[in-house]
Order: structure tokens, then sequence, then C-alpha cells
DNA sequence: TCAAAAGTGTTAAGTTTACACCCATGA
DNA sequence: TCATGGGTGTAAACTTAACACTTTTGA
């Protein structure tokens, strides 16, 4: 023992991850089985110790690369979490993390391993300790953060339409919208650009494909939706 | 050693506090001087760490009992700081908690007994570790809160004016804003009652004393500032 | 009597909402 | 040929912002 601290305590710390993803219409998170007793086999989020030489963000990150071989995503943390009793193995302080991924990014083998799969948000059982609350929390955040920020576009493939960018705010906000005000608002953006590509898998006449230039964005950054 | 977890590390966790005040029109902090080495004398956040019985939030609530000798105070979870060498002396996570309180609440003696003092919130000195960041989120969640939710009640005295309630949202949000505009709004708030007594402190002639009635608040939370 | 803060309405500008039809295509 | 989703503009309602003078009173 060589710290400063020695008189004090020290707590397992661990971080959860609550993963969104789009697909069919659908804000959905992803939702595993427990892997460790207590509560073996129980639904759960996926999560992790945080380890010594790593920063808690790190671990966030270690864990969704364990999870899904995608790196860089896009991440904010939701909170640490730390009732005495809310683990019922040992004590354990867990922070959580939310994840925006394209759910064609996430290969269907992966996801078969790790016994996880995509749950409907308004549907989401009952899950192992607090991780109710975390994803409760996490899309509190999440709705606040994506009307004020351009970070749909990480639940998105890089080209997309606008029906497909509408059902996605629809999803999160829990409101249809009308198409010619989303529309408008979106002209008004000049960061989602129209590629000359169009979609055909959505419709028989097609919808063009837009994209999302961060470049453009960074230059001016009036995003509102 | 009796826990499901044995394989992996524990931490030391603190909790560190961003405490607000507002005063002769400024927005504050509670800063203080580090008690303990490393950086023993250094300007710190007030701080401690979580004992083994008591939640984070707990943990909180008693370093801020401790400090302030108060009860109750508002507070709110700005987020879990884990950089692996963010403490100097030792591997240490910390949870950083933002506070309201009314700075005549907090007496003197005690102020001077802990050897803190209120710096406004533009002034803030190079701080111990990551707590100038932890400063800055605190800010930002705080500005989007009271912008949202009645919290702004925390920082004023039971009875105030007016002027006193817009001066506090003008140190808030960096702007000033007009006072008929911002009298109209206050106006379509029921729950901001106005009494009939009168303070004269503040002006010759007298200013009306309101009063944030709770009750009335919840059965329509029509806040908006 | 005057300096200093309290109190009070109206109008223009801007934003948001509501709303309906034609188009292109594959089945 | 028809069912399906893609694409487009305007007007009314509402919200926000700009703006100036009178009142009260203690020094």
């Amino acid at each position: 023992m060589t710290g400063y601290y020695q008189e004090y305590s020290k707590f397992l710390v661990a971080v959860d991850c609550i993963i969104f993803g789009f697909d069919k219409g659908e804000l959905r998170v992803l939702i595993g089985k427990r892997k460790l007793n207590p509560g073996c086999g129980q639904r759960s989020l996926y999560g992790g110790f945080v380890r010594e030489d790593e920063s808690i963000e790190e671990a966030a990150n270690r864990v969704l690369y364990q999870l899904t071989g995608l790196d860089h995503i896009f991440m904010r943390q939701v909170g640490a979490f730390g009732n005495v009793n809310r683990d019922p193995g040992e004590r354990v302080i867990s922070i959580a993390y939310y994840a925006l991924i394209n759910v064609n990014d996430y290969s269907q083998s992966l996801q078969k391993q790790h016994e996880v799969e995509w749950v409907n948000i308004n549907e989401i059982p009952t899950l192992y300790s607090d991780h109710n609350l975390m994803v409760k929390k996490a899309r509190k955040m999440m709705k606040e953060k994506i009307s004020r920020e351009p970070i749909s576009f990480n639940l998105l493939p890089e080209l997309f339409t606008l029906t497909q960018l509408q059902r996605l705010y629809e999803a999160v906000n829990g409101e249809i919208v009308d198409k010619r005000n989303f529309r408008k608002r979106i002209k008004e953006m000049d960061f989602i650009e129209k590629t000359n590509k169009i979609d055909k898998t959505g419709s028989k006449r097609g919808a063009y494909l837009y994209r999302f230039n961060k470049t453009t964005y960074e230059e001016d950054p009036n995003f509102k939706l």
C-alpha cells in the first residue's frame, strides 16, 4: 500500500451501457443476459468492471468494443449509480453510458455470440439491479440531446432518406410530426446535404438520400429539431 | 473477502460539491482550500470520500452537511470523473454534485471555520485536479435546468422581489433581460405568488415580495424562463 | 427636489402549426 | 391501374422581442 488515502474504503466500479439502435421505425436498446452470479441468466444491460489502468470512459469504450466490435462509438455518460445495495452480490458503484450505433454496423453473429437482442424502448422487460432506472435516465438524456445536437446521424447509415430521419425523431420523441414542417426545418440546415443518390428499398418511386456533413455543421452549428 | 467479484480491482470513490449561491447580483461558488496531501492548501472544491455504509448521494449530503450545517439541500449529480491520473495522490474516482443554497442560510462562522469563500462564477481560479472541469459542467447543467424547472428558488430567500429573481436569471444566463417581458412571464406562473409584504432594503419605494408555492406548482407545472 | 428602483402595455417580428394535393413507380 | 411512399407551399395562430414613461420615497 503506497496511497495517500489509506484510511478510506475502496469500491468495485463498473460501467453499464445503454446501446440505442434504430430499426424498422423503432428505437431499440440492446439487452443481454447476465453472465455472472448472482442473477446469472437475468435480463440485463451489458457492462463490465473498470480496470486499474483505464479511465471509466476507456472502460466503457472497451466494453462497447467487446460487445460490438465497433470503435469510436458515440457515447455519453448518464451518471453514477451508487446505492449501497443496488447489486445483490456485493457493493458495486456503476457508471452508466448511453451509446448510439447504426444497427447495420452490428454483426448478427456477434449479437448471437453475446446473447443480446434489440428490444423496443417501450417494451423493456424488468432488468437486473437498477438497470431499468439507467435506461430511463439514458432515454431522457438522449431525447434532450437529440433535439439540440446533431447526434441522430449516429443511429442512421451514412446515407439516409428524410423519411428515415423523420421516423427516428418520431420514435425518440414518441409523437408523430408533420412531414412538410419537418422537411422545411431540414432545408434550413445546410449540413444535411442532399446527394444525387436514390434509395429504392423504401418505396417504388425512390427517395433521395441525404448525408450529414460534419464540416459544414461546425462552420455554422444551427441545429434544432 | 466474501464478495462475488473477487477478481476485480477496487477504487477510492469521492464526492465533490459545486455549491452555488446568489448574492449581490452575482452567481457564486463556494471554493475552499484543500486539507489533505497532496495539494494541501490548493484551492479546491469541497468534497469527501464515500463510505461503505452510504450511497454516493448520502455521501454528498453528508459532505454538504459537514460544510454548511444544512440539511435537505437541493442537489443534482453532475457526473463521474474517472481519469486514471486525475488525482495526483492515488487513483480516485469522483462523483460531482451541484447544490443550490441560499447564502443567508450559511453561517459566516462555519464559512470561516472551513476556510471556504464565495467566488464569482466568472472568476474561478485554477483549482485542484479536474475541479475546474467539474465546475464548468455543473454550471452548464444548472443553467439548462434552471430555465426548465423552478429550482431558482433554492438560491433565494423564501420571500424575494421580482428584481432579485430577474437578476438571478441574468447572472445564470449571462445576459440581461427586459424587465417588462420578464414580469409578463412571471405573471403567467400562478405558483409565483405575490404576498402583501414589501421589501424596503433594495429601494426607497419598496418592492412587493413574492413566494414560490410548491403545491400550486405541482398542480400545474408550467414553468418556463 | 431629485436620484434610484418599482411598476406597467402595446406593437412588430418571428416562429410554429395546420393543412391537401400531385408524382413516380412496381406489382 | 392502383396502391404506396415521395415530394411540395401558404396562411393563421401563437410566441417572442423591442420599446418609454410614471410612481414612490428617502436622502
